[in-house]
DNA sequence: AAATAAATTTAGGCAAATCTAAAAATAGTT
DNA sequence: AACTATTTTTAGATTTGCCTAAATTTATTT
């Protein structure tokens, strides 16, 4: 598998989540930053590999031996992820670029060696479940903050979006993956809301709140 | 600059070490098992970007930028080599093939955090040298067994021929980094030698000799 | 239901890195 | 010095992954 295949698998894989009856063209185009002809062409490769299923003009979405590939990517980068942050001192926000290369290294050796050595982590910085060696993975029951009821205490437990603008906020914020957060108020007129994080209280846009996943406890 | 640009560069380093005046256009080819035509595309493609300095016929050698790049790949590929084997576990024998491909990615922020984690290791596990960050690196003192004089003591401190199987053999005679090395005779007939290994008699042949890397004391 | 817009695919090309086969240069040998 | 063998380069093709531009299909409006 080449890593520009293992790219497409990924991507599919992530948009899936979102459309789960099939991908579109342009979508994946979007996210990989290429044009839809190339991924046109790309699809057809993959299809004929039997790791997509693909009809003309329907979309896109993986076979099972696709989903397994996918989940192997995705769980060597989120186990690199960790290795980042814990080992090697990076912060959350630093992190993904170098796991979109390291993702790509082959030895199946490697990834279990890496995994033991960290210790059988279930999640990686961003909250983000990894897969085990079986493609397995837990998915917590999580909320977004925004539709979450008000004066319960809440866990914050990842984040929905993770680029590194978002995370660098939350670190000026000092809100960190662990926080215990209640809400106090949710404003009718652009739904902010008045949060007590760690003790404190801070005022959080809606986009904020969307953004963070929460569970009870 | 892309893998294979990283490929050539490093061979024509290594090859460069023992052939200093100008590496062959074949010699690269049979180390990296393709053809001489391709090699000298590429050549021209290294030498029009200042990493080698190159005439037709006339062999390769690396510019000073080159042997910079080059030296920074080793860098890394030798850094890798320790975090598998002190970190993950790894045998000696069992890494190579698994630093060629981390050698390829690309932050700097990423393997100067590793030289950190690692504490900053000289040598790599096969006891080659590893180049600081400026591409400086201590070039011991050592010299191969079969040229050693007798009844002194010697510490076993690299090896020339580092493939799999020659580390195995290694393994399976007990003669790991560090070992204490003293020849006790050398025969006439086929140069092997009778030595004493951390008070352990074995014999070794003239071409194992050959490759065991030693320094007095 | 046409007409327009948007999404997708096809057709034809390009650059990187490789190959084979043939030509040219260098090295080795009688 | 001439001939042969070896090495190296050139010429022309192939594959992968991408592109632009045009054609086609699907979706959306009027």
């Amino acid at each position: 598998m080449t890593i520009s295949e293992e790219n497409y698998i990924k991507v599919i894989y992530h948009l899936a989540q979102v459309s789960p009856k099939g991908v579109s063209t342009n979508a994946i185009a979007g996210t990989l930053d290429t044009k839809a002809s190339s991924v046109t062409d790309m699809l057809k490769k993959l299809a004929d590999k039997n790791w997509v299923s693909y009809q003309k003009y329907q979309g896109v979405s993986l076979t099972e031996s696709g989903l397994q590939k996918a989940k192997m990517i995705v769980r060597k980068h989120r186990l690199w992820e960790v290795f980042l942050v814990e080992k090697l001192g990076f912060a959350w926000d630093e992190v993904h670029e170098i796991a979109e290369e390291l993702e790509h290294i082959q030895s199946e050796a490697l990834i279990s060696k890496l995994d033991d050595f960290l210790g059988f982590p279930t999640v990686d910085p961003h909250g983000d479940p990894i897969p085990n060696a079986k493609g397995e993975m837990v998915k917590e029951e999580r909320i977004v903050l925004s539709e979450a009821p008000l004066h319960q205490a809440y866990r914050f437990i990842g984040v929905k979006d993770s680029s590194a603008g978002f995370l660098q906020y939350l670190d000026k914020q000092q809100i960190a993956l662990g926080a215990t957060i209640i809400i106090q108020e949710r404003e009718d007129f652009d739904a902010s809301l008045s949060v007590l994080i760690n003790d404190k209280v801070l005022s959080l846009s809606q986009k904020i709140a969307e953004n963070l996943f929460v569970k009870q406890g």
